[in-house]
DNA sequence: TTTTTATTTTTGTGATCACATTTCTACGGT
DNA sequence: ACCGTAGAAATGTGATCACAAAAATAAAAA
């Protein structure tokens, strides 16, 4: 009898999907942008119909927003959204890394430190697209180790709802500021201090926004 | 010149879309339950096109799982995911509720107040459905007044997920007691303690869970 | 130049179809 | 009686099309 081979393979849709997703989430896509089916499906050399459901599952989780007329786009966000997702950030982040502290070996520690240094190369090189990359991967790394997949799928749902307005705040405003709050997190970790790290995690959140302020 | 009455009628999809939400959420379809393009196409009396829209939609918002092979089903949740979600809500809602409390006027109070009596009724005659229904309603009441949208649609994403199976729950364990905890929250409403209106909404969320330990 | 109107183009929606894979069912062998 | 296998039915995926509404463009009027 044969082996099994038959690798479950992605559907073309999941892989534009994940394409799709990435771009908006590091916020290669401008806040504002339209995104037609024609358009996409051309660009991935599929027809429309993968493409509308890719856009529609995207729009379902926030990711996009369809106007009244049934047109897709990133979102623009008022200031008031951008607080509002800024404060839940702030709410649910502080909770996955407390859970993730007793799970947070050297190991992982030591790969954060490195990302860490990418981030710090990014600031200096002014690449505002790695610079979001190499930030939400910090994060990530961290929060996988919590083990708590429904969290982890909120935060990341709100990175993506914010993708696109984030890039757009880093590149007007060059950042200036190797984040400084990345290596008080660190240590946080190494001696297991679960209030300052709930206290670095709840800041480094926040200060982000600090930049809409001017 | 003629007048605009051109109303944005919702589309079909819209439409299949709000009553699948609704039976999810409310629990009309039991866990593991697979629903089929062809199938809900059928029931709604349009093509397989809109069907899949709409179940994709649900499945990106957690409220439908999907099978490696491309099924569609009610997710079963684990025990773990349920007390993780769970969790969320008693993140989330004791927070979005201390954000409506300064807005939570006596009008408010008083309709809440209305919807909690429903509660008791459904307990007497053993209405799960009632219940349930009812039981968001008390909660989406006073949130809506938190003006926090991107909270308020996290929160419902949950009951979502959660929804199938909190319906099985009430079902097997017929619900004795009277929600005694909704009470302790419009007392905190009307005394304008954000204190207590916090605990006894994180106290009202977890108590549901409790089922579960039988 | 500015505004209004008419025409053309673009765009999303829903239907239908062919196809490959999966799932179900029933038959046959041990 | 049990298990595996072959055939049949069901199912999701992606493509193509017609259609109506909307947006963009061009033309005309003020």
């Amino acid at each position: 009898m044969e082996e099994q081979v038959k690798i479950n393979q992605p559907s073309l849709q999941d892989q534009m999907y994940r394409d799709l997703r990435q771009k908006i989430m590091l916020g290669d896509l401008i806040p504002g942008k339209s995104l037609t089916l024609r358009g996409l499906a051309d660009q991935f050399g599929v027809s429309m119909t993968p493409a509308r459901e890719v856009l529609r599952r995207l729009a379902a989780e926030g990711a996009l927003l369809v106007t009244n007329t049934g047109r897709f786009m990133t979102p623009v966000l008022t200031s008031d959204r951008l607080e509002e997702l800024t404060a839940l950030r702030g709410l649910l982040e502080p909770e996955i890394a407390a859970r993730a502290l007793p799970r947070a070996h050297l190991t992982l520690i030591d790969r954060m430190q490195i990302i860490n240094s990418r981030i710090s190369q990014a600031v200096i090189q002014e690449d505002s697209q790695s610079y979001l990359k190499a930030n939400i991967e910090f994060h990530r790394s961290l929060y996988l180790r919590a083990q708590a997949p429904a969290m982890l799928a909120l935060i990341e749902n709100i990175w993506l709802q914010i993708g696109p307005t984030m890039r757009a705040l880093y590149q007007q405003d060059t950042i200036r500021e190797v984040p400084t709050h990345h290596k008080l997190i660190l240590t946080a970790l190494k001696s297991v201090d679960e209030t300052s790290l709930r206290l670095m995690v709840k800041t480094d959140v926040t200060k982000g926004l600090r930049m809409l302020a001017s």
